[in-house]
DNA sequence: CTGAAAGCGCTTACAG
DNA sequence: CTGAAAGCGCTTACAG
C-alpha cells in the first residue's frame, strides 16, 4: 500500500472506529473512550499516518501556521529576527512560513498574496515602502497582521518597533564630546518608516547639541551595502568633510567600512564610525565598531506574542523597544580633520 | 459582504457562468470562450477574489510550493542559500516555505512533518546528523526531495554538494609553501557529511604534503562560533602549537577570530588563518581572511533545477561543485612559532 | 462516547 | 466551449 495515500478512513478502518472518532482522537477531543484512543493511536503508528493539513484547514479554518515577511534574509538583523520569531512561534505550536521581500514591493505583494491563499492564521510583516495593495488586502480580509521593525504610516495595525531616538541621541552626544562638530549621516530610504524616523532623530540630536546641520552631511542610501560605500565616498569628497559618520543600518555600515578601507583611512583614528544595529561581526572588526543596539530577540518574541493576541481576538497595544549606544574603538578617539579621497591613493 | 469569504461560486454567479467555467478560466484552461474569460476576470477583480490554495491543492494534489530546510538561518551561508533558492523557485512559479532546523534533529523532523502535511510539491533539505525518521518518511511517501550542501550517507537522493578537496588541498599547499609545518584544523561535527568530508580532505592533503599529522592538531567543533573559540584556545595551548589554522566553516572561523583577538595574537603575523566558506564580512576583517570559496548561488540555483526535474518525474544526476582557495592577508605571511595562551595576557 | 451525514472550496472526468 | 455532479480528506453539529 502506498503510504502516501493513507487517509483517516484507513486509520479508522484499521482501528475499527468511524472516521469521526478517529478525527476526534487525532485532535485531542476529550469525548473519546480510552479504547478508541488506544486503537487509533496504534493504527496511526502502523500506517504512518500524516494528516493532510490542507483538508484539515479547509474544514476548520485554522492552519496553525503564521507567515513572516522580512525585507531581506541576507541582512543579519532580519535573519536573527526570523530565527527568534520562528522559535517563539514553534513554542506556541505554530509553524512559520518565511517569505523574503528582497526589499522589493512586488515580491512583498507576491508573497503576501501567496500567504493569504494559504490561509495562514496570521502574518508578521516588516513592510516595504509606502502603501501596498496587498497589505490593504490583509486588512480588508481581517487577517490578523502586525508590523515588525517597520510600519506603514496610515495603516493602523499593532506593531513592535524601536525607539531610535535614544540611541541616536547618545551617539551624537558621544561624538560631540569627542570633539566632532561635523557628523555625516548615511540615511535609510525615506520611503521606509525606520529610514524616516532615524533621519529625524538624527537631525533632532544635531539641533540639540548645536552641531553643524549642513545638509551636505546627509546622504540618503537604500539600506544596502553599496549605498554605504557610495555615501562614504561622497561625504569624504566634501570640501569640509565630516570627521565622524553614523550609518542608519548594518548593511550600509558594512559598505562604509569597505570604502574606508579602500581609501586607506583608519577607522577610529582618521574617522569615527557608528552603526545602527548590533551585528556579532561588528565587534570583530579592527577597530571594533561602536553600535546603536536594540534587541532583536525581544522584537521577535513580542511580535509573536502580539500576533497571537490578535488571532485570539484581542486588540493589543503596540510596543516600542529601546535603543542604546555601545561605545567601542571605532568612535573612541578624538576628532581629526579628514582629507578628501582625491588627495589619497585610491 | 465580507471580502474574506468570497469563493469561486460568488465569482461564477457574478460572471454568469458555472463554477466549473470560472475554475477553468482561473487555471488558464484553453477550453474557455473569450467572453467567459473576460467576465470572470472582471468578477475576480470586482470581488478581489483570492482562490483558496488549500481547497485547490486538496483536489489537484499540486500546491506550487516547495519546502527548504536549512540547518541554521543565522549562518550567512544558509541565509544566502535561502535567498538564491527562493529567487530561483519564484522564477519557476513556486513559493518557498523556509524552515530552520537550528542544527537540531528534532526541529528538522518537526518541520519536515509539517511540510509533508502541507503537501509541498518537493523539498530541498540540508540534513542534520545521521539517519532521521522524517527523511525516511519523505522517501516512503515518494515526495520529491533533494539534498543540498550536505547528504546522508546511505540515503540515495539527488544532491548538490561541494567538492571540498580542491580548496582544502590548495589551502594546505599554500600554508606549507609559507613555511608552516604544523597546521591546526577545526573540524565540523563528524555526524554531518560536510564535517566528515572536509576532515578527510584535510588529512589527505596533509599526507600529500608530508606535514605533521599529529592528531592533537585536530579539534572537532560543531559548526558554531563558540566551538571555534574553544578550538583556538585548545590548539594554542599545545606544547607544540600550530602556526596556522584552517576552520571548516565560517561560524567556527568567526569564533576563532574572536578568540585570537582576545589572546592578542595578530592574525596573519603570529598565526595564519583560513576559513571554509566565503562570507562578505571576511574581506573586511583586519587582516582580510583567506577563504576556501564555493558558489552558494550555483548551489541554490542547481538545487531548484534538480528538484523541478524530480517533480517532473526525471532522475537527475547529483551535481558536485568546485571549491577554491582565495589568498588574502590572513595567511600571506611566513610561519612563526606561536606562544601558548598561558604565557600571554588573557 | 459514537456514527452518519453534510460540507469546507475547489477541480475534473463526463456528457453534451 | 460549458455545466452538473462527484470527490479530494478532513471536521463538526446533530442525534443518539
Amino acid at each position: 500500500m502506498d503510504v502516501s495515500t493513507v487517509t483517516i478512513k484507513d486509520v479508522a478502518a484499521l482501528a475499527g472506529v468511524s472516521p469521526a472518532t478517529a478525527s476526534r482522537v487525532l485532535s485531542g477531543n476529550p469525548a473519546t473512550s480510552p479504547q478508541a484512543r488506544e486503537r487509533v493511536a496504534a493504527a496511526v503508528k502502523q500506517l504512518e499516518f500524516q494528516p493532510n493539513a490542507q483538508a484539515r484547514s479547509l474544514r476548520s479554518t485554522r492552519t496553525d501556521s503564521i507567515g513572516l515577511l522580512v525585507s531581506d534574509v541576507r541582512n543579519p538583523f532580519f535573519a536573527d529576527l526570523a530565527h527568534t520569531v520562528e522559535q517563539s512561534a514553534l513554542a506556541a505550536g505554530y509553524v512559520t512560513l518565511l517569505g523574503n521581500a528582497n526589499e522589493r514591493t512586488d515580491q512583498q505583494d507576491r508573497y503576501l498574496n501567496s500567504l493569504i491563499s494559504r490561509r495562514v492564521d496570521g502574518i508578521i510583516v516588516a513592510p516595504q515602502g509606502g502603501d501596498s495593495a496587498s497589505i490593504r488586502a490583509l486588512i480588508k480580509r481581517r487577517i490578523p497582521t502586525i508590523f515588525v521593525d517597520r510600519v506603514i504610516a496610515d495603516i493602523d495595525l499593532p506593531s513592535v518597533t524601536t525607539n531610535s531616538d535614544t540611541g541616536i541621541r547618545q551617539a551624537v552626544a558621544h561624538l560631540a564630546e569627542r570633539g566632532h562638530t561635523r557628523i555625516g549621516y548615511i540615511a535609510g530610504p525615506q520611503s521606509i518608516s525606520t529610514g524616516r524616523e532615524r533621519y529625524s532623530a538624527f537631525t533632532r540630536a544635531i539641533a540639540a547639541t548645536g552641531l553643524s546641520a549642513d545638509p551636505a552631511l546627509i546622504y540618503v542610501g537604500d539600506f544596502q551595502a553599496a549605498s554605504g560605500s557610495a555615501a562614504v565616498h561622497a561625504l569624504l569628497s566634501l570640501t569640509d568633510a565630516p570627521t565622524a559618520i553614523i550609518a542608519a543600518d548594518s548593511l550600509m555600515a558594512v559598505g562604509a567600512v569597505a570604502m574606508l578601507q579602500r581609501l586607506d583611512l583608519r577607522i577610529g583614528e582618521d574617522i569615527a564610525l557608528v552603526a545602527f544595529d548590533d551585528i556579532e561581526w561588528f565587534s570583530l572588526l579592527t577597530p571594533a565598531l561602536s553600535v546603536i543596539t536594540h534587541s532583536v530577540e525581544d522584537m521577535g518574541r513580542i511580535a509573536v506574542q502580539l500576533l497571537l493576541q490578535v488571532i485570539d481576538g484581542q486588540h493589543p497595544q503596540s510596543v516600542v523597544l529601546p535603543s542604546e549606544l555601545i561605545i567601542r574603538a571605532s568612535s573612541a578617539g578624538a576628532a581629526h580633520a579628514t582629507l578628501p579621497p582625491s588627495s589619497r591613493k585610491n
